[in-house]
DNA sequence: CCGACTGTACTACAGCCGTAGTGCGAGAGG
DNA sequence: CCTCTCGCACTACGGCTGTAGTACAGTCGG
């Protein structure tokens, strides 16, 4: 451990060349020597830490999972008594910020979850993720008055994570919407879930 | 041009099977020789008829494309006059088509899509296809009496494309909604937009 | 002081990929 | 009947990829 000056572990330094690899040139882009030039270190240490390809995935969904975690932080979360206002507020927060701050994080993640398909280990991660996301909006909208949660939230992170995936890769002209905008369309989505308050 | 027997032309043939590669193993997966044995040809068609990795790839968009706007069939959209219900309908039926019969077809646009992020050659054949879709769509919100149309159409696609991905390539635990849910979490989506019919 | 250990740097190798070049056979036009 | 053209099959090659093996430096326990 010669350089405990930097915050990072050497597997996040490698993990994270891998991420923005990821997002800028793709799933063909990502090779033990591309993570090595990319993180600036020397021939070898990229295949050294993760042997294998699958191991290299594996770090990296791990390492995507912790900073999405962080991103999309659950202090934010708003307490549910306060009405759906507050959750509008902070669902259309979060999702703008994963189009524009975090749009590296965001690419990356829809590489993987593509990879995933046919890579199981790697499921599990994004499942286990998901799952921990998923209970606490089931929880959000039963406070709300949801007369079938499950089903609305499955409905509210389809429609999360479509806006987030036309806007970074695709259909719409790359046109970002802005936060009021989203607001306005989260808005509408939950006052149809919820009969209309 | 010997073989006229089958409808299908040598390059739809070499699409098609790109296409199955594409959604069975990735854009890694995605080579002129593994075209050529999914395909049955002998090796080096592929090479022969797409000489660049680029041509391959619009080749091969330019086929989704065309099999994706049959299965969109326009003639499944309804007469706006006839009210909200039948667009419902018609967008639960299509979006639920595309989880099901249409998986293959659905996993591929998400790569090309993804693909389509570096390559700008084939955006254009994304917006292109985009375009004409929502401009469709438009039309019908604006029929049934949405102030926005264009913020509308974009959130509907949105929440489509991202119920699609979900299903086809994450979040939810590979669970595909029904028909049913399709359709009710789609009508309280439109209730919301305008307003509550 | 020294041996074992752990994390790191470097090299080696077999295999696959994209791409270009060449020869062949069939069909069209004269 | 001959030649010209065009699509197709096949081969060649330089480069890159995943993975394994090995040598080296710093650290810790004794």
């Amino acid at each position: 451990m010669s350089e405990r000056t930097a915050g990072a572990s050497r597997a996040d330094l490698v993990a994270d060349a891998a991420l923005a690899l990821l997002a800028e040139r793709g799933m063909r882009g990502l090779t033990h020597r591309a993570v090595d030039q990319a993180a600036g270190l020397p021939q070898g240490s990229t295949s050294n830490l993760a042997r294998t390809r699958q191991a290299l995935l594996e770090l990296t969904v791990r390492r995507l999972a912790e900073r999405e975690a962080r991103v999309l932080a659950l202090h934010e979360m708003p307490d549910p008594r306060a009405g759906s206002g507050s959750l509008v507020d902070a669902l259309a927060l979060a999702t703008h910020r994963a189009l524009t701050r975090n749009r590296e994080l965001t690419l990356a993640r829809y590489e993987l979850a593509l990879e995933a398909t046919r890579r199981p280990e790697l499921r599990a991660y994004f499942d286990a993720a998901g799952a921990r996301f998923r209970d606490q909006l089931v929880a959000l909208v039963t406070g709300l008055g949801s007369t079938e949660p499950d089903r609305h939230s499955l409905s509210l992170i389809a429609w999360a994570d479509g806006l987030m995936f036309s806007c970074v890769a695709g259909s719409f002209s790359a046109r970002v919407p802005s936060l009021a905008e989203v607001r306005s369309d989260l808005g509408e989505l939950l006052a149809g879930m919820l009969g209309r308050p």
